[in-house]
DNA sequence: TGGCTTGCGCAAACTTCTTTGCTTTATGGT
DNA sequence: ACCATAAAGCAAAGAAGTTTGCGCAAGCCA
């Protein structure tokens, strides 16, 4: 019945769904101790039933949302002209990032979702993306570079490391994990 | 009215609180998908009330378990003689160790634990304590060494990343890992 | 427009978890 | 050996969470 009123054609599932979503993301924003199907579905009002019949269990649910905002925000790696620049911002930026309470509590909460299978995690992989974009760039102009894996490895693995086991972020780490990894890419010029 | 016949008079409490611990680790070791009070206390041969008055919630008697049997072993770091040997050799255990899917297991219950403050986290400063052993020799060996937080950030920081996030670890990643941080060290020898 | 399929709401039954008051048992000190 | 205390067991009540069958309404296609 709204199909014209809003922007796009929304169909019935869609509108559920989302609702859910962000019944998701208030909750774990906020710290919700408690968060189960009855808890989300009274958020989003929406009726249990539906949640139990569309996911196995909570943790399913949680790991899919936030997969999906992992996805949606489309932020592209800085572009500063060096690639030290580039690894400081984004590391930067990293840190900030998984450092606020709610992502931090979504960080865990898909950790703990994760089971057995051996699974492509997507904040790896979208790391990985990015990281490639900015050392094509740094090769493209000359400069010696680590390996994406490198990066991913001394870089992105020890914020994220930090954080979900509560360790904090101190305010030169990124930067002192950039100068490390860059070291092994050659010389950094003094 | 055991006192006597096994080796330490074990007050009760002590023999709940193991069989609790015991009850604990061997389902966590099975992947037991709902681990509840009712469930532990049942296996333990326990009252649940006991639980339910003893701790606040399971996420802390998870931590406490995890902690304990963290603190337990004992394994000393590796002596090869080397730094290089000993960080290699030190890497591919934990790596071993961690990949254990009841080890696992037991890393994201732990995460999943934790609230919100920062904590001394004892994963953290286990290896932190080795790292400080292998690294002194070294030291004293005239060898020129990485610091301690770097041994932290880039070694052992990958390897609990990679597992708890699900990516798995290959098996020259503890080799790749250390060369790597060696070469923040200074030089290495070919 | 009209039927058809899919998905959601509703309500009731059922299981499991959680709390609480009281009793019993073990331990430690005198 | 006896008493005082602390901790565990027991049982019942209450609160959540979870499952299920059924009906209705929205969206889709002819």
């Amino acid at each position: 019945m709204v199909t014209s009123a809003g922007s796009r054609p929304e169909s019935r599932s869609t509108r559920v769904r989302h609702a859910i979503y962000t019944a998701v993301g208030e909750l774990v924003g906020e710290g919700a101790e408690k968060i189960s199907f009855p808890v989300i579905a009274e958020r989003a009002g929406v009726n249990p039933t539906t949640l139990y019949r569309r996911w196995e269990d909570v943790g399913s649910l949680l790991e899919e949302v936030s997969v999906a905002a992992l996805t949606r925000d489309g932020d592209e790696p800085p572009d500063t002209g060096s690639i030290e620049g580039d690894l400081a911002q984004w590391a930067g930026a990293i840190a900030h990032d998984i450092s606020r309470p709610a992502r931090t509590r979504y960080l865990r909460a898909m950790v703990a979702a994760r089971t057995e299978a051996l699974i492509e995690c997507p904040v790896n992989e979208r790391r990985r993306g990015q990281a490639e974009v900015m050392l094509a760039r740094a090769r493209g102009r000359g400069e010696a570079t680590p390996t994406v894996a490198q990066v991913l490895d001394h870089v992105v693995a020890p914020l994220y490391y930090r954080t979900v086991f509560g360790l904090g972020i101190a305010d030169d780490q990124p930067q002192r994990l950039v100068r490390d990894v860059l070291a092994m890419a050659g010389e950094v010029q003094p």
